[in-house]
DNA sequence: TTGAAAGCGGTACCAG
DNA sequence: CTGGTACCGCTTTCAA
């Protein structure tokens, strides 16, 4: 006794529109794809077309790419992490350079997963190839990917892992190039802000590294600077200021940049004057303060040329990886610094 | 003659697990599911996860749901324009939240793809469910989904779609708080500001048309600003200001308010003396500017809440589409306005 | 020009 | 307790 409450409709597969189409479902393969190889006549095409409009029928895309041994899915995990506007046209921009190319991005929401775990469950889909932006992905997971059949795997972050292609983007650099600056212009007590808030420590650190690089071998000195991203804990570090004896901050970004900067002048400091302040990320807003903030610009890689990184990788799934270096850093000099 | 150049990982299957442990592919796959209903002794039980450790075995997420006949696969459209730290949040934790449910998120790449020619592509990954931000899917699209067996339709936009669930997030209520606070001021001139850049119309032209029905019936006037994100464009627009005999503005968010904000006091206006300014979000950086920007405060539904949604309506498809209003909107007022 | 059939990787029923 | 096997939807030889 089946009671049936709801008529769902049952979705419609090749064979149903074959049957609908006086045909057989190799036919409508053939027509659906416009099968090269093979000459259907002209009016056999139009009935397949016509039932398969009728029928609204959809191919499953899982039955192809398990008939086909392969897919054109690029796998991305989802940031997990609230990303800034720099970052997302990055992807954007990607993800339409892949498209023009024929290949699907997909972002995965790894849901709690972290790196070789999640691995695993990006290989389940055997995609044609995963971009991994951050660390967090290890060899181990590379070989997991591979052995899945995926063909490229390419991480974006701060150093290679073996077997996957790299994009490294030297967050040391941005650092590097704040703390010379500073330097520059004649701070010698530099202080770095360190977001409290988390995720962020695997672009803070290497940033902060920068900076101290840029000061081995001079008097100049370097403190972190732990902030949370509030108004409160602004207001708390600006008034610890004075004590501090800081004459500078690289603010690891511009938005912490404008947050300390605003705290700053409300405990009565002069920026430049008695503080520096320089952020990263170039965006539009930093422009806006009084003073104008100084600022780290970064450049990203073109979506364009990373899409052809992935599908030269796909080609040649055994080529020796390829290893580049993508971020570029300049300094912008506004009033802040 | 094959001339294999580089030997590529074959990709274990079950077949192979079952090979190597000497046991049958059904017995894998009992073992690997820790299926309830089959008792499979302890030792190969061991036999059985110790080859397929060996062997880097991962399961074809495309075998199993082809015969399973379902998949836990919630899709959504990734956004093809930078998206806000808000949103950007709102994503992520309704990422969490269903991944708590044992779904997974997928945001998928429409490249290009538009509203119902996107459903199609999506439709043939046959996920469980679909939500889609913003307007565009028309009802045809919701069909063809239906069809392909997708068992939940959420939209999260301006209106609802015949046969999906709805989460209303009505942005004309943005406009409306925005134009009667500025009413309340005392202000009868009230610039709107209309981003310039593509995409974003979807959200300015009902936050004008909130502004529009806050303002009915009194004897103050709402003017379309158009304004690209750029100083220049800002300057050009506060340059015509006094000509324009506005004494207040709705900026469309914090960001372009900001950028119009500082535009205006470059001309020598006084803010909110000559005019007043209030932007939308309440963005952490709004609160910075001196004066701190006024703004409309937006609540998006909680995730979890939206995961609940998608849970019910994938249990029972049949049930008639729930429709929520889910988006506050409350004035922020600080000192701008 | 079209059809029959094998098989991609897994799952679940039924026999043993 | 375990193995054989049919089948999910689609593509692609091979024959007719």
């Amino acid at each position: 006794m089946r009671t049936v409450m709801t008529q769902l409709p049952n979705t419609p597969t090749s064979a149903d529109v074959a049957r609908l189409a006086g045909v057989s479902r190799a036919t409508v393969s053939y027509v659906l794809n416009n099968a090269g190889t093979v000459r259907i006549s002209e009016p056999t095409r139009r009935r397949v077309r016509e039932a398969a409009r009728e029928l609204g029928y959809v191919p499953h895309a899982a039955a192809r790419s398990l008939r086909a041994g392969h897919s054109r899915m690029v796998l991305m995990p989802a940031p997990s992490i609230p990303v800034g506007p720099l970052y997302g046209a990055f992807i954007n921009e990607l993800q339409w350079a892949l498209g023009r190319l024929d290949y699907t991005v997909v972002q995965y929401g790894s849901g709690g997963l972290e790196g070789d775990e999640a691995a695993r469950a990006w290989a389940e889909l055997r995609p044609v190839a995963v971009l991994v932006p951050g660390a967090g992905l290890g060899p181990a997971g590379v070989q997991v990917l591979k052995r899945s059949g995926v063909r490229a795997v390419v991480t974006l972050g701060p150093g290679r892992v073996d077997g996957a292609h790299a994009l490294l983007m030297d967050h040391d650099a941005v650092g590097h190039r704040a703390g010379r600056h500073l330097y520059e212009r004649g701070r010698r007590r530099i202080g770095v802000v360190m977001p409290a808030e988390a995720g962020l420590d695997a672009f803070s650190r290497p940033r902060l590294a920068g900076v101290r690089q840029a000061l081995r071998g001079t008097d100049a000195t370097a403190t972190e600077l732990p902030l949370r991203y509030t108004e409160e804990d602004a207001g708390r570090l600006a008034g610890r200021w004075r004590e501090s004896g800081l004459d500078a901050v690289f603010a690891y970004n511009d938005e912490y940049a404008m947050l300390l900067l605003r705290a700053l002048q409300d405990e009565g400091l002069d920026v430049p004057g008695d503080v520096a302040v320089i952020g990263a990320d170039d965006l539009m807003l930093g422009r806006l303060l009084r003073p104008r903030l100084s600022t780290v610009h970064i450049e990203l890689p073109s979506g364009r040329c990373l899409a052809e990184l992935v599908d030269r990788a796909v080609r040649d799934p055994a080529a020796e990886p390829e290893v580049h270096q993508v971020l570029g850093a300049t300094v912008v000099r506004r009033e802040s610094s």
